[in-house]
This record gives structure tokens, C-alpha cells and sequence, in this order.
DNA sequence: AGCACGCCGACT
DNA sequence: GTCGGCGTGCTC
């Protein structure tokens, strides 16, 4: 039996800072008594630090000469413990990022910074002695309803309304709260702390199940005590949810905790106000939006085993989930899962360790699910469930591919394209024009045939250099000049792609003064909620909606008749090799959003290239078919699922720095992976240095270096032994530089 | 990452 | 004569 007495151990403190090590300290003075998992202050160089206790090493096993005592112990039981404290092990393994600044990442910003874990009472309301005595002299309103509402006993503050249902309606809640507080003011009722609701839950019975939603929730019941992954690859409309609700339910009624991740955008009061009027139980929301103290009484409530369900963002991942009993990851495939600063780490997979650790199902659910997680469900890792039917007899849009080589245009519109809206409005219907610009490098476009400038040694489109002068190979690094005219045809419409949502609003107003024309996008709506504000100002009568990305999904337009697409060529030839998934499931987002089920929607695709293989195999196949051709390309081209990447980037105020780092992270990769090849298996691909996307940023010249490897293990043994030396290098302190392992955005 | 220590230019 | 530039070294 060891020595666990604490005056015999020394703490091994996880401290948040960018070094790949332990320190150890002495016990405190005050001699609290530790344990691994729980935070401790520590002195650390001329400041103070909080970081996390990981091992409690026998003082005789170590050399203390040098070790400074704890400060204070911050925590009697630990934040971190089991499953959890396991898992941020693992991922700190996996994203090769110091163990401190994962655990620091993992907490909110008020336990980071050391303050306590927060009370998590419920606050409620209930009438005073004068409320009752009162009560009969009140004028009738809702002052008076909630008052004789509360003469049956005090009621929790988040279900003041008459119907669950209007909870953070902002009709609902928002006004019962205001009657409370005229209760308040009155004398009548006063509000007070109760100890979390312990309420068994009551949960509402939903629509009939459909079949195929039946199987699916059958499937998960059976499985739902092991660790077990499903993709539920379900069509736009076909009932998703329902399925997440009836798994949430069963693992309510057994008493445990169900952790649901949905994609930034999709957190919306309305998917709330869903799972709060249907589970019968308190539903935390955790989103960015949230203040600290929200944020942190959330994290106590899971903790402490409270919260019984949570929906959340990428950060939700980190709760921690005493009971576990299901995880639910909605949207899979959205890319907003994945962390791209600080610890770059990927919700969905990391809940998926996490699952696995907690020995519990996980649901991953999409329309359109990323490649990764179809490649798992066809190689028999994940079952794979469909819900092919759409509820009631709503009708998929018709979709009409509009050839504009050559065309006329005007703000990048073509004049098929402007009639479609004119007709449109003139039915009195809602038109959504969506200029498809995520991020993509500049490509190079004939406008009179459609060429468009590839690389001659790769399978890849060259981008946009040098202000348009010069063009690059992304992969290989190759360039040459901006060629004057089409090498195909000879004509001289040569663009770089792009009008932007901006210019396009414009000319729409221009062309249609007497309709609203409404722009949507980072530019008009940085604000969380701008979205709803400005869609329910905007209404449902006849206009236009002109925008990016935020108006795939979200929102219900119930009048949205036309969605017209611009801008996807450069999708179709973009140079990172995921573009064709992202624009594919962009692409069936966004035809979803036209029509409901009375009248069917039309989609318009303005493009100079209406026979590329994906448009043919989206239109014809759907996007089944589209990513099954889709995956035996990238097999072929050894890109992921069949190949595992890490990406280096740096940037430095001159490229040289940059390139010069990178050079010898190069060197040392190379090194690496020649000690390890007698362990057989494929070399590591590396290629690189080579310019960022946006080769210049706030000043900085931005170089990446990508390694490719078919084995995981390989990369990652590789990694592991090039970073020492690496880290250690004079160049990488004249650099910023990071590492981020699965990389989603190449380009 | 911070922060301290340390050795070279334009200012009270 | 000093204040401050950022190179480099360290953090139990």
C-alpha cells in the first residue's frame, strides 16, 4: 500500500503555460489535503499560477532541493476526475499541446483564474404572507395569473410561464418574469433560493414515431448501455430531432445525464424551448453568448451530477459527466466543431473518446455527414441509421442549373438568374440569393469557357498571387505568371473570382426599388442574436435576402420560395481538397431552406460549369451518391479519411523567419520518420514551406508546412519525437508557430 | 506565454 | 549620464 499520507507527497502540478512538462511543488503549508484532479495556486518564475494537480509523487522518490511549496489548495474534491481527467490526458497526447493549457481550456474562465466552484441553487418564486391576503383585490392580467399560480406553492423560476413551452420564447419568459418582479414590487411574492430541481422528469409525449425513426430509436435503445456510435444520416426535414429526443428520454428515465453538441449556429431558442417543452426537465444551454458566472454554474451543475441535460457548443465537450448515459453530436459535419485557434481540438471526435471512455452510445447526426464519419459508418465502425422519408409531405425543391459561360453579367447575377427572382417576387414569394465566398483561395476563371488555371503537377487548382500576377501551387509550390488570355479559348474574360454580398445588394436595390432587400452577413451581423432580430424585422412578406454561409441554416423562412445561388465555381476548383464536400453539403443546406410542404421551393445554381461531375451526381444521385464517388477519390488521391494530417504553421514579419522554421521543422520531421522507417510502413508526406491562404496577415507573413501520413500511429510517433528538438530550436522563438493535428482548413 | 536579466542607441 | 529596445534563458 503506498504512502498516500500528504505529507509525504509532493504535488505534480499541470501548469497553464506552452511547455510540454510537470512541475512539482511541495504540500502547501496550510496543509489541505489534495487530490490528483484538484487545483492548486502556485508560485511559478516571478507570478502565481492555478494549475491542476495530476500526480501525488512519494517525496522520497524525488529530488527536493529545488521545489518551491504550494501556495493553497483551491479545491477539496477534484474538478477532474475519472473519465474526464482521462480523456484531457488523451487529447493533450493527441493534439501534442502541453497537458496545462489543456486543462486550463477545458475549465471556465472564472476556475481558471482560481475561483471557487459556484453555489448552483435554482432561484424561485412564491407569494408573501400580503400576496395571499391580496390576491382577491388584484386587477385581472398576468400579474394576477402568476399570483394565482403561486398560491399553489413556489414554482421554479424557468417554468413561470403557463406552458413549458414558452420558456425563453422572448413573449414568454421574458414577460412572466417581468409579472414576477411587479409581484415583487408590490410585496405580493419574493423570490428565493431552492436546491436544484430533483424533480423526476416529466417528459411530453411527441408525435407518432415514423418508422424508420422507430428503428432508429430501437437501435440506439438496444445499445444504449456500452459504448456504441450511430450515424443517423437523415434527409433535411426527415425527423431528426425526434430521434434525439426519444434517446434523451430513455436516458433521463434511467436516471442519466445526456450531453448534446450542436454547431454554433444551431443554438437557437426555438431548439430549446423544443427540448425543454418535450424532456420535462431543466435544459442547460452552454454557448459563447453566456456569461462567465452562467458559463461556470453550468460546469458546477455537471459536475455535481444537477444538470441533467446540456446543450451546447464545441466548449460543451469539456463538461464533465458524473452519470453519463448518452451524447448527442447534431450536425456533424459542421466545421464550426472544430477548434482553429489555441488547442485546435475537434468536438466531435474528442466526445466520441469521451464516449468511449464514459462507455456510453453517441448519436452523430447529419443530412449531409462528413466523410470521416459515412467512412466509419461503410467500414462497419459506426452503425449506420437513415431516415430517408420527410415528415409530412414536404417535397425536396426543384433544382435548375444555370449555365452563364458567357453570359452577361451584372454584380455576378446573370439575367436567367434576376428574371427567376423578378418571377418570384412578382408571387409575392421571399427570395434568398447566397453568394457562396467561405475562404477559399482566389482561383483563377475563364469567363467565355469556363477554364480555369490547374497545376500541372497536381490535381489541384493554382491560386490567385501577387495582387493577380502570378499564380501558385498550393500543394507543390509551383508558379508562373497570370497568364493575359485563355489558353482554351483565347479570349481575354479571364477574373479572379468574385463579387462580394455587398456589391451584389447594391445592384439588387437598384434593380428592384420597391422590395426590402436585406443583407446577411459577418459584416451586418456580428451580434449573436442580430440574426433573429433582423429575420423577424425583415418578416414574411416579399423581398430579397442577400448572403453567406449564416443564412444556410438557422431561422425558418416559411415564405422562402427562390434560393439562388452565385459564386460556387470556385468551390468546384478550389485547391483545398475538401471543398467539393463543404460546397456539396452547403449546397443541399440551402436548397433545404426553399419550399414547405404546401408549395414546392425552387433552387437555382448559377454556374460556368453545369456538367462538373459534382453538380451531375448531387443533382441525380443526391449526396449519397455524390460522397461515395466523393470518397473513392479521396482514396485515391490519399487525402483523409485514407491519410491522417498535421499542420504547422508560422508566421513571423518576414517570410524568411517563417520559411526558415519551417525548414527545419522539416528537417526534423525527416530525421524523425527515418529512425522510425525500420518499423516498415510508408514514409510521411511532407510538404511545405509554402504561403498561407492569406500569405499576409496584420502585418505578418503566414507559411505552413503539412504532413500526410496513411498510419495515425506513424504521425504521431514521428511528432513526438521531432517536437523536442523542434520546441528547443533558436528559429522557433523568432517565430509565432502552432501545430494543429487534423487540420480542416488547408487553404 | 510571461517575465527578468542584459547589453547597445537617442533623450531629460 | 539614464530610459528603453528586444535577444535569450528560465520557470518546480
Amino acid at each position: 500500500m503506498p504512502d498516500r499520507r500528504p505529507e509525504n507527497r509532493l504535488l505534480r502540478v499541470a501548469v497553464p503555460v506552452p511547455l510540454p512538462r510537470l512541475f512539482d511543488y511541495l504540500p502547501a503549508d496550510d496543509g489541505g489535503h489534495v487530490q490528483v484532479g484538484s487545483r492548486v495556486r502556485v508560485p511559478f518564475g516571478s507570478r502565481e499560477l492555478v494549475g491542476v494537480v495530476v500526480e501525488l509523487p512519494a517525496i522520497a522518490d524525488v529530488d527536493t532541493a529545488s521545489l518551491k511549496p504550494a501556495l493553497e489548495i483551491l479545491d477539496d474534491q477534484p474538478l477532474f476526475a475519472g473519465e474526464l481527467f482521462d480523456s484531457l490526458q488523451w487529447l493533450g497526447r493527441y493534439t501534442h499541446a502541453p497537458i496545462g493549457e489543456i486543462f486550463a481550456t477545458a475549465l471556465p474562465g472564472p476556475l481558471r483564474r482560481g475561483e471557487p466552484l459556484p453555489d448552483t441553487h435554482d432561484w424561485a418564486w412564491r407569494m408573501t404572507a400580503a400576496g395571499h391576503a391580496g390576491l382577491a383585490d388584484m386587477r385581472p392580467g398576468r400579474p394576477r395569473l402568476l399570483a394565482e399560480r403561486l398560491q399553489g406553492g413556489a414554482v421554479n423560476e424557468a417554468y413561470l410561464g403557463p406552458d413549458e413551452a414558452d420558456q425563453d420564447d422572448a413573449t414568454g419568459a421574458g414577460a412572466w418574469r417581468a409579472a414576477a418582479r411587479t409581484l415583487a414590487q408590490r410585496g405580493l411574492a419574493e423570490r428565493i433560493a431552492v436546491p436544484p430541481s430533483q424533480a423526476a422528469p416529466a417528459p411530453r409525449q411527441g408525435p407518432q414515431l415514423h418508422a424508420e425513426q422507430q428503428l432508429a430509436v430501437d437501435a440506439v435503445l438496444a445499445a444504449r448501455h456500452h459504448f456504441a456510435p450511430f450515424l443517423l444520416n437523415g434527409v433535411t426535414g426527415s425527423g431528426k430531432t425526434e430521434v434525439y429526443l426519444h434517446a434523451i428520454g430513455d436516458c433521463l428515465a434511467r436516471g442519466k445525464q445526456a450531453l448534446v453538441l450542436v454547431p454554433e449556429i444551431g443554438l437557437t431558442p426555438q431548439l430549446l424551448g423544443r427540448f425543454r417543452a418535450r424532456l420535462g426537465v431543466p435544459v442547460h444551454a452552454l454557448h459563447s453568448g453566456l456569461s462567465d458566472g452562467e458559463r461556470t454554474r453550468t460546469w458546477a451543475a455537471c459536475l455535481r451530477g444537477e444538470a441533467r441535460v446540456v446543450v451546447g457548443t464545441r466548449s460543451a465537450v469539456f463538461l464533465p459527466l458524473p452519470d453519463a448515459g448518452l451524447i448527442v453530436i447534431d450536425e456533424e459535419h459542421d466545421g464550426s466543431f472544430k477548434q482553429l485557434d489555441g488547442i485546435r481540438y475537434h468536438a466531435r471526435d474528442f466526445a466520441l473518446v469521451r464516449a468511449r471512455a464514459l462507455d456510453v452510445p453517441i448519436l452523430l447526426g447529419s443530412a449531409t455527414p462528413s466523410l470521416e464519419s459515412l467512412q466509419n459508418a461503410v467500414g462497419g465502425r459506426y452503425a449506420h441509421l437513415r431516415l430517408t422519408r420527410r415528415a409530412g409531405n414536404a417535397r425536396p425543391p426543384a433544382v435548375r442549373v444555370l449555365d452563364v459561360r458567357k453570359r452577361p453579367l451584372q454584380a455576378g447575377l446573370s439575367p436567367e438568374l434576376l428574371d427567376a427572382v423578378a418571377a418570384a417576387l412578382d408571387a409575392d414569394g421571399q427570395v434568398l440569393v447566397f453568394k457562396n465566398r467561405r475562404g477559399y483561395a482566389p482561383v483563377l476563371l475563364c469567363h467565355d469557357c469556363g477554364w480555369s488555371a490547374q497545376c500541372r503537377q497536381c490535381d489541384a487548382a493554382m491560386t490567385v498571387h501577387a495582387g493577380g500576377r502570378r499564380l501558385q501551387c498550393h500543394h507543390c509550390g509551383a508558379r508562373r505568371p497570370t497568364p493575359n488570355a485563355c489558353p482554351d479559348c483565347g479570349g481575354l474574360a479571364l477574373q479572379s473570382q468574385g463579387a462580394g454580398t455587398e456589391r451584389i445588394e447594391e445592384f439588387l436595390r437598384e434593380r428592384f426599388p420597391d422590395v426590402p432587400v436585406l443583407r446577411i452577413d459577418r459584416g451586418t451581423t456580428s451580434r449573436r442574436d442580430a440574426l433573429e432580430t433582423h429575420l423577424a424585422r425583415f418578416g414574411d412578406t416579399r423581398g430579397i435576402l442577400v448572403g453567406t454561409q449564416m443564412l444556410a441554416k438557422g431561422h425558418d423562412l416559411p415564405n422562402l420560395t427562390l434560393v439562388a445561388v452565385v459564386g460556387i465555381d470556385e468551390g468546384l476548383f478550389s485547391a483545398d481538397f475538401r471543398a467539393p464536400e463543404k460546397l456539396a453539403q452547403l449546397l443541399i443546406q440551402v436548397a433545404g431552406r426553399a419550399g414547405r410542404a404546401d408549395r414546392a421551393g425552387q433552387v437555382v445554381l448559377q454556374t460556368h460549369h453545369p456538367e462538373h461531375p459534382l453538380l451531375d451526381s448531387l443533382l441525380n444521385g443526391g449526396y449519397g451518391a455524390f460522397a461515395s464517388i466523393e470518397l473513392e477519390q479521396r482514396e485515391a488521391a490519399v487525402f483523409p479519411p485514407f491519410a491522417h494530417l498535421a499542420m504547422f504553421r508560422a508566421e513571423a514579419k518576414q517570410v524568411e523567419l517563417a520559411d526558415a522554421f519551417l525548414l527545419l521543422v522539416r528537417r526534423a520531421l525527416e530525421d524523425a520518420d527515418r529512425t522510425l522507417r525500420a518499423a516498415a510502413a510508408p514514409a510521411l508526406e511532407l510538404s511545405g514551406p509554402l504561403p498561407a491562404p492569406m500569405p499576409r496577415r496584420a502585418g505578418y507573413q503566414r507559411s505552413q508546412l503539412l504532413l500526410s501520413a496513411t498510419a495515425r500511429a506513424r504521425l504521431h510517433r514521428v511528432l513526438q519525437q521531432a517536437l523536442p528538438v523542434i520546441r528547443a530550436s533558436a528559429e522557433a522563438r523568432r517565430v509565432r508557430w502552432s501545430l494543429d493535428v487534423d487540420p480542416v482548413d488547408l487553404y
